[in-house]
DNA sequence: ATGGTTGAAAGTCAA
């Protein structure tokens, strides 16, 4: 069977819904993992997704900031949110989808929201670099401690940092922005290593290929100056390596009306 | 070097 499962960061859920059954409803998903989708629990919009056949739900999320939601047609068994840095902040679900959803084993899809982590890269001067550096570092402990890997497992998200050369528009120009300033990209480079975690788009469509998935809604025309980054990912465990066919960056959607600065990230695996 | 836009929300903060 064909899996497929898709990362969008919404930046607000309620105020796109509309663009977001569009999407399923033309591209049909199997699992959508939003992120910073702004949004109280009491307030999702669960009929939606429900009307759209996505009825297997779990989120979480606040007023205003952070919130991820995983939606699915297929069912899942369990559903666990970790508080990352000890906060409650929302920015991590994990589901795991049982053998009623025709593969051989369990797989486990883990959704996370890397905080942004400001404008100065220095931990020092900048409290949300260094929320993003601990939670990073989080993340590390977590690999060694679950060791996430040694089953079927998908880690999607926005990770807020693009690390290749060629997952920003200019790597000279960005190195002292953050996003791609070289702790960051060196610490999610050991991450995914370490935890035995395969960057799926570039397994794919390795370097020196040009890969964005977000636009800055401050540029005066993002597509003319296509000057993007590759902030979201989809990370696969060793034993779905095997199993990839495709991986899409749905560029179109920078395009739609009122859009979000992502767009979705599609891996479709053969299981 | 700076400023540029968007969303939630009603100030301003986060991105």
């Amino acid at each position: 069977m064909q899996l497929t499962v898709t990362s969008w960061n919404i930046n607000s859920v309620r105020l796109r819904i509309g663009m977001v059954t569009d999407f399923l409803g033309r591209h049909a998903p199997d699992i959508l993992c939003l992120q910073e989708t702004k949004t109280p629990d009491e307030q999702f919009p669960a009929k939606a997704f429900e009307k759209a056949g996505y009825v297997h739900q779990a989120f979480i999320g606040q007023k205003g900031y952070n919130g991820v939601a995983i939606v699915s047609k297929l069912p899942f068994s369990t559903r666990d949110a970790m508080a990352m840095c000890g906060r409650n902040d929302a920015r991590h679900m994990t589901v795991v989808l049982g053998a009623a959803a025709g593969a051989a084993a369990d797989i486990a899809i883990h959704n996370f929201y890397i905080p942004a982590g400001g404008d100065i890269p220095d931990p020092a001067k900048n409290e949300k670099f260094a929320h993003k550096l601990a939670f990073l570092d989080e993340i590390g402990a977590w690999n060694v401690a679950k060791r996430p890997t040694d089953r079927p497992a998908i880690l999607v998200g926005d990770l807020n940092i693009a690390p290749y050369e060629h997952d920003v528009w200019s790597h000279k120009q960005l190195l002292d922005v953050v996003s791609h300033t070289p702790i960051e990209t060196t610490t999610l480079e050991r991450l995914r290593s370490e935890g035995g975690w395969t960057d799926a788009a570039r397994m794919l469509r390795p370097e020196p290929e040009k890969l964005y998935s977000w636009w800055s809604y401050r540029a005066a025309d993002w597509e003319a100056s296509d000057r993007g980054r590759r902030l979201d990912h989809i990370w696969l465990s060793d034993a779905l390596r095997p199993t990839l066919r495709d991986v899409t960056f749905l560029r179109e959607a920078r395009g739609w009306e009122r859009p979000s600065d992502h767009v979705p990230v599609t891996a479709t695996l053969e299981l």
